[in-house]
DNA sequence: AGCACGATGTAGACAGCGTCAACACTAAGC
DNA sequence: GCTTAGTGTTGACGCTGTCTACATCGTGCT
C-alpha cells in the first residue's frame, strides 16, 4: 500500500528536477509540477526546500560534485599542460553529458543564492587550475605569459566551449564543427601551443 | 491632461524592460510590473506583445542591431587578424556596456522563439567572422589550421570572455584579472599568436 | 459634418505559480 | 502509551501570463 510519507522525497525531488531540467530548461521548472510528477501534494516540497532556490542550490551541490568527479576521473599521471588539456576536455564533455547540472551551475540567479559550500568548492577548483597553469609554465608552456591572463583565457575558453557545445543557439551556425574532434582541436589551439612552432 | 492612449507604449515597454533587465535580470522581468511602471493597465502590453517572448524578441532585435553597430564602429581599415581582434574586443566591451542586450541575446529560451530576422542577422554576423578568418589565414595567421576549428575557437572564446567579464559569479575567482588590459591580453593569446614566435 | 472602423487602453476573469499557515499522520524516544 | 519532531495535506494569498469583453481615441470615407 502507499505510505503516507514518501520515504525519500528530498532526493526524489532532486532527481526529478534534474530530469525536467535536462528536458525543458530552468525556467520551466516548477515545484508544483515536481510534486504532481511524484504524486505528492503541491506543498510537500516545501518541507525539504523552503524556497525554490534551495532546491536549485541542492542540485548545484550535486552538480559541482559531479563536475569534480568528472575532472578527477581524468586519466592520471599527467601534470601541467597535459593535465590542463584533459581537464578542459573533461569539462566540455561533462557539460554535454550533464546539461541539467551545467545549466544550474552556470546560472547566475542560482549561484547568487548558492551555499558557501558550493562557492568554496568552485573556488578550490579554480585554484587547482591556477596551480596546473603554473606547473605547465614551469614545463615551458607559454612560460613568458602572465599566469592571471592564462587563467582568464582558460576559464573563458572552457566556459565558452561548453556553452557553444550545449546550447541549441549555436548548433545552426557551427554546423559540423561541433564534433568531439573539432572541440578537441579547438582546445588544443590554446593548450598544445607552446609559444614555439613544433 | 493625460491622454487615454499612451502614444508610444511599445517603445516605452522595450526601454523600461531594458532598464529592469540590466538591474534585475531576465527572470525578474514581468509584463505587469512594466505596465505598472509606465502607468498603464496590466493588459495594455498585450496590445503590442501578445506573448512575453514577443517583447523579449523585440529586445533581441534591438540587441543584435546594437551589437552589429558596435562591431561596425570598430576602427576601420583593418582586415583579417587585426579586424578579428577588434571585433572580439568590441564584442566583449559591448557585452559589458549592454548587459541587458547581452543577457537577452545569449538566452536560449529567448532565441528559440526569436524571429527569423534575428537569426539571419546573427547568421550573417557569423559569416562575416568566417570570412575574416579566411582573410587572416591568407595573411599568414594560423594558416595551417582548419578554418572551422578557428571559427569554433573564436566563437567560444569571445562568448566565454563576455560571460566571464559580465557575470557576477566569476568576479570573485577572477579577481583583478578582469581589467580591460587583461581581457585584451587574453584575446591576444589567440589573435596575436601567428604560430611563430615574434 | 458625421459616421464607421481599426488601433489602442481598461476591467475582469482564469489557471498556474511560489509561499505561508493550520491541520493530519507517522515514527521514534521517554 | 504519550509526547514530540518530522513529514505530508489542505486551503489561502498575491503574484504572474494570458484571454475576453468593453471603452476610447484618431483617421478616413461619404
Amino acid at each position: 500500500m502507499d505510505t503516507y510519507h514518501h520515504g525519500n522525497l528530498r532526493q526524489a525531488l532532486i532527481n526529478r528536477a534534474i530530469e525536467t531540467l535536462s528536458e525543458k530548461g530552468i525556467e520551466q521548472l516548477s515545484l508544483r509540477a515536481l510534486a504532481r510528477d511524484l504524486g505528492v501534494s503541491h506543498a510537500a516540497p516545501l518541507r525539504h526546500f523552503a524556497k525554490k532556490t534551495d532546491l536549485l542550490g541542492a542540485i548545484a551541490i550535486e552538480g559541482v560534485q559531479s563536475l569534480l568527479d568528472a575532472t578527477n576521473a581524468t586519466p592520471g599521471g599527467y601534470c601541467g599542460q597535459k593535465r590542463l588539456r584533459a581537464m578542459a576536455l573533461a569539462y566540455v564533455t561533462w557539460a554535454q553529458e550533464n546539461p541539467a547540472f551545467h545549466r544550474v551551475i552556470r546560472n547566475s540567479e542560482v549561484m547568487r543564492y548558492a551555499s558557501d559550500d558550493v562557492k568554496s568548492m568552485l573556488s578550490d577548483f579554480a585554484d587547482l587550475q591556477r596551480r596546473e597553469i603554473r606547473t605547465a609554465q614551469k614545463q615551458g608552456w607559454r612560460s613568458l605569459d602572465d599566469p592571471d591572463v592564462l587563467f582568464l583565457h582558460l576559464v573563458s575558453l572552457t566556459a565558452g566551449t561548453a556553452i557553444v557545445a550545449t546550447e541549441q543557439i549555436y548548433k545552426g551556425p557551427m554546423g559540423s564543427s561541433l564534433s568531439p574532434e573539432a572541440l578537441g582541436a579547438s582546445i588544443d589551439l590554446f593548450l598544445k601551443d607552446n609559444g614555439r612552432s613544433d
